[in-house]
DNA sequence: TTTGGTCATTGTTCACC
DNA sequence: GGTGAACAATGACCAAA
């Protein structure tokens, strides 16, 4: 399988649109004369590990920025810097580690080892990217400009909602699809075209990258105007954990017939299921004090830390076939996305390994 | 019209979830071995009143409660004891009298007569329940415990807000629900899950238990910096009494149309209302002195005491159809609660007595 | 400490397609 | 039935008394 620098530069390439490619110095500035308003330099500067220097431009924003990776064997992970320009501000390290198990990496920040974001498997190569956005630049107005872009779909931003900037239609599709439980399909190569005039065409796509980009799904709140009061637990609020595994044979998708599992009956999706298929993971709505990898208040600090640093908003996909969490021929397919210091995470990990197809 | 006994009764038994009646001693333990934190107890114990012993599950925090209910002829009122389980603390009286008015019952404590909560009159049986919370216990843990849950919805609090321990929401909440007079309704049966998760799915059952739990409509101020300059009287801080009226036809909440009667324009509403309406009658906001049934400081005093002692917060109604102060087939539905030694409950009642259902 | 206000981020609504 | 622009409610945060 894939290494992690690998993993990147095939996401780089395929999804950042225009690559340039050198191996000049750090600080050198961007082709375009545009001030660069962030670098990722490798951890320690003196190195000689292999890395590359790469200046991609977000596709979004038009935004270019510099990564400089660098695998670190001693630490099993590929280490990042983020600083600014001049070097004014501390540099920020974002470590990306591969999780014990395949097709996982895991950034987390070297002192609390926080986890913000997860790596997910998936087998298509063409549905990886990752895209950096930060704000760590003292420029207010570009900052501001940034801010206004949806970066779902690039259309006029009016805020962040559910952990991303985004425009007012992905607003809304996030929270319906997360609200109902929507399961999507792509009838492409699961790579579609999201942008303001092509949002629409694929929902797959679409939500694939609201949550690529960060849009959490615990922060969609439950209904308030329930228009019947029949159902009590027909959405997000429910008290137990709602969690969704999907087994799929990967390359028989039309053979294939998925099963759902769920831990109750909330996930009323029937048949819609196919290979390119999205399913949300609903976390806990409960407040579970004890984690795996950090402590809450590790957590908290972290996540401040974080925000205040970047919002390092990453998306990976990862092809393993060789796992063999599961059945041979059958693999679990999950995004998720750590939050506010539950426990999901780890429940869902767990989740994955001890789980059998049938039921827990 | 029934008894107070008979609506403890009937709150207790449609409200407070599984219900376990036992005529065993006092201090006996319960059945799930759950330790209990407080008993109520009858005021004489050696008597021979009628009485009755429940065991109550609070529906918000799982409490279960025991409460022992005696009639006291004398008093022509019912008495309740709030004690801990080893009879350390000292014990705790309150008097639940029945008001002059029907439907209408008073809690007091037998020192200071102070009026906290009042019951008040609804149609509505399902509508009726009482919840009772305590932090008598000598445990400091639970103590905090409980100082720091916000008494409405049970999430953290961040202080005592308008008379009650509250979070940051609920706060918010009530005072934005007074200011702008707003009306609510409830979907279900105005018994609704008020929790961390759910408080904000029925603003009817959330409101209706801020008052339940003593916050005090007087506290909320008017506008510091009116926004708008528009209008001079559109909130609380009107010298003028602000009082809506609803009349509703009970038994036909489809084909009633209820009769809106507001003595300025600011009540907005429209056609909303329905048999689940919630109505907030603002009281003056010019501190009136003379009280009626106690001094400020007695009030202060009793509500140190109660506030210390336990959190009683009970929410009552009362259906009293053969009442002759309305027109015969339509009846004035209210909800107040006392406080601060205002002499707006009396206002209220005569005005309940002199208007009409077209203008005063 | 307990008022107040602010405003980013939730929510809902409903023409419009 | 989904979409999204528009509007309203929520509550974490902060200032003032
Ligand atoms: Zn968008
Ligand atoms: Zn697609
Ligand atoms: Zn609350
Ligand atoms: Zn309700």
């Amino acid at each position: 399988m894939a290494t992690i620098e690998e993993l990147a530069h095939q996401i780089i390439e395929q999804q950042m649109g225009e690559i340039t490619r050198s191996q000049g110095a750090v600080t050198q500035t961007l082709m375009d004369g545009t001030p660069q308003r962030i670098q990722i330099v490798p951890a320690d500067s003196g190195l000689s590990l292999p890395q590359r220097i790469q200046i991609v431009t977000d596709q979004q924003t038009g935004q270019k920025i510099q990564i400089v990776t660098a695998l670190d064997q001693s630490s099993a992970g590929k280490q990042f810097i983020l600083t600014n320009h001049d070097g004014s501000t501390p540099s920020k390290v974002i470590l990306a580690r591969q999780d014990s198990t395949p097709g996982k990496v895991i950034l987390a920040t070297p002192d609390a080892a926080g986890v913000n974001q997860l790596f997910f498997a998936s087998p298509d190569i063409s549905a990886q990217h990752i895209q950096i956005l930060t704000d760590n630049s003292p420029n207010e107005q570009s900052l501001n400009k940034v801010f206004d872009l949806c970066v779902v779909c690039g259309d006029k931003a009016s805020g962040r909602h559910y952990g991303a900037i985004t425009c007012e239609g992905c607003k809304g599709f996030f929270k319906r699809s997360i609200r109902k439980n929507l399961v999507y399909s792509c009838r492409g190569t699961k790579d579609c075209v999201i942008n303001k005039h092509h949002r629409n065409r694929c929902q797959y796509c679409r939500l694939q990258r609201c949550i690529a980009f960060g849009m959490k799904q615990d922060s969609v709140q439950c209904e308030r105007k329930p228009i019947e009061v029949s159902r009590e637990k027909s959405s997000n609020c429910a008290a137990s954990t709602e969690k969704i595994y999907i087994r799929k044979d990967l390359r028989s998708p039309l053979a294939a017939t998925p099963t759902f599992v769920t831990d109750n009956e909330t996930a009323r999706s029937t048949g819609l299921l196919e290979s390119g298929m999205f399913v949300n993971i609903h976390q806990s709505a409960i407040k579970s004090e004890p984690t795996v990898l950090m402590t809450p208040d590790k957590v908290e600090a972290c996540q401040g830390d974080l925000s205040t640093l970047a919002n390092v908003v990453t998306s990976l996909a990862n092809l393993s076939k060789c796992k063999d969490v599961s059945q041979s021929s059958t693999e679990l397919s999950m995004i998720d996305s750590l939050s506010n210091g539950d426990a999901s995470l780890s429940e869902l990990q767990q989740e994955q390994e001890a789980s059998s197809d049938v039921t827990r």
